[in-house]
RNA sequence: UGCCUCGUAGCCAAGUGGUAAGGCAUCAGACUUUGACUCUGACAUUCCGGUGGUUCGAACCCACCCGAGGCAG
């Protein structure tokens, strides 16, 4: 009996190695390549850098696939959740950043497309197993961070059921990026040497105020110094900021370095500190809604990373009501922020994550961040 | 109207006779499947409000003009 598997195939060099080991260990295997959004039909015109080009970049993924799909000798499937994107991902995005809050789409994008949507796709295709080529590992159920410590992507991976993971197969995450482009050189792979893609997944790089401003019109107010109280300066709308973003501001003439550290919405105004150090960016505990649990370990001592790519810090959790915790981390972590996800981790284990919701510093919400 | 201070790149700001510090911002790159953070690099090529003058040589001295602010009235 031989076992099907659908990888979802990028067009990068991640998911075309992946489908190459899989197929070597003697799976039948099947590439099915997704796109999710139509810059045109999306109305996605300010702010992008291929618009005018003659292929939009995800058709030039799609031929990049089909070309390793053809060096592989598998057969590549297509399917497109433009719709769905739009309406369990995009959505949340823009209605995150009409709140004032700081979303991160992509974990949504694995929780409703990839491995909802997708994995449907897959077994429509007759498929037992899908795979993708994230840097993550599963061994008996629990979901561990890739071996290549600096490309671990189980934070994106942290919204998922459980169920979610079932029949789902990672091959490189056993592997480190350098040893991904030696088998892709080694196996002549067309995207061999294909530069890691960055942005918003599906969507790509994009300058990020003025991308917004094709979907949410800008409301300008006040800078505020938070120190002082005194106005310094106008925003270009709230939406545009992110707690801990140092440039793109839109002050000058100041002697040090600014961050912005809060946001008003109700009085639309940005609060920023100055100096990289300022207490005005530290807290020491949040609440986290929307609680997710990958494990059935739920401990009360273990680390977290409040942003991708960031630290893990060692953090105590406290178990509310209404799928919510407090995380609490006396030793303080800079910028955390409401809207970005924290993904709690014990060693190796990723073990689920939440929505920072409100955020604390000495018992009290942080004044400049709350409403 | 009289007197005083000031006028340096987008902003702030050193420099008071010897041939333009620095910071912020900005831009580019590195990093990166979130907008960061961080790091690297570029950034007044005869120019320091304007016009003359003194000088071997001036952003820095002098004169006048323009402009900003303050004091007096």
């Amino acid at each position: 009996m031989c076992k099907k598997v659908i990888v979802g195939m990028s067009g990068g060099v991640d998911s075309a190695v992946s489908a190459y080991l899989l197929k070597k260990e003697g799976y039948v295997v099947e590439g099915l390549f997704m796109r999710n959004w139509d810059a045109s039909l999306n109305n996605d015109v300010l702010g992008n850098p291929t618009i005018t080009d003659n292929i939009c970049p995800q058709e030039q993924d799609y031929q990049d696939a089909l070309k390793a799909c053809e060096i592989l000798d598998i057969p590549l499937h297509r399917v497109d959740f433009i719709k769905e994107y739009w309406d369990n991902v995009f959505t949340y995005f823009l209605e995150e950043l009409k709140k004032g809050r700081t979303p991160n789409p992509d974990l949504l994008c694995n929780k409703y497309i990839k491995f909802d949507v997708f994995k449907k796709e897959a077994k429509k295709l007759g498929a037992s197993y899908m795979a993708t080529g994230h840097y993550a590992r599963l061994e008996n159920g629990k979901l561990l961070r890739g071996i290549d410590q600096n490309k671990d992507q189980t934070y994106f991976l942290a919204q998922l059921t459980p169920n979610q993971l079932q029949n789902v197969l990672f091959p490189v995450g056993n592997l480190t990026k350098s040893e991904v482009r030696k088998i892709a050189e080694e196996i002549h792979l067309n995207v061999a040497s294909k530069k890691d893609s960055t942005g918003i997944c599906f969507i790509g790089e994009r300058h990020f105020q003025e991308f917004i401003h094709n979907y949410l019109k800008p409301n300008p107010g006040d800078i505020v110094d938070v120190r002082t109280n005194e106005v310094i300066g106008r925003h270009t709308g709230l939406m545009n900021y992110t707690i801990g973003q140092r440039r793109n501001v839109g002050l000058s003439g100041q002697s040090t370095r600014h961050y912005v550290c809060g946001k008003s919405v109700s009085k639309n105004i940005l609060y920023v500190a100055f100096g990289e150090d300022s207490e005005y960016l530290m807290s020491d505990a949040c609440i986290l809604e929307q609680v997710n649990w990958i494990s059935a370990v739920h401990p009360t001592f273990c680390t977290a990373k409040f942003r991708y790519r960031g630290e893990d810090y060692s953090v105590q959790i406290e178990y509310l009501e209404n799928e919510e915790v407090k995380v609490i981390y006396p030793q303080g972590v800079k910028a955390v922020t409401p809207g970005q996800f924290c993904v709690f981790y014990l060693g190796e284990e990723c073990l689920g994550s939440g929505i920072i919701k409100t955020v604390f510093k000495n018992n009290e919400k942080l004044w400049y961040l709350s409403d």
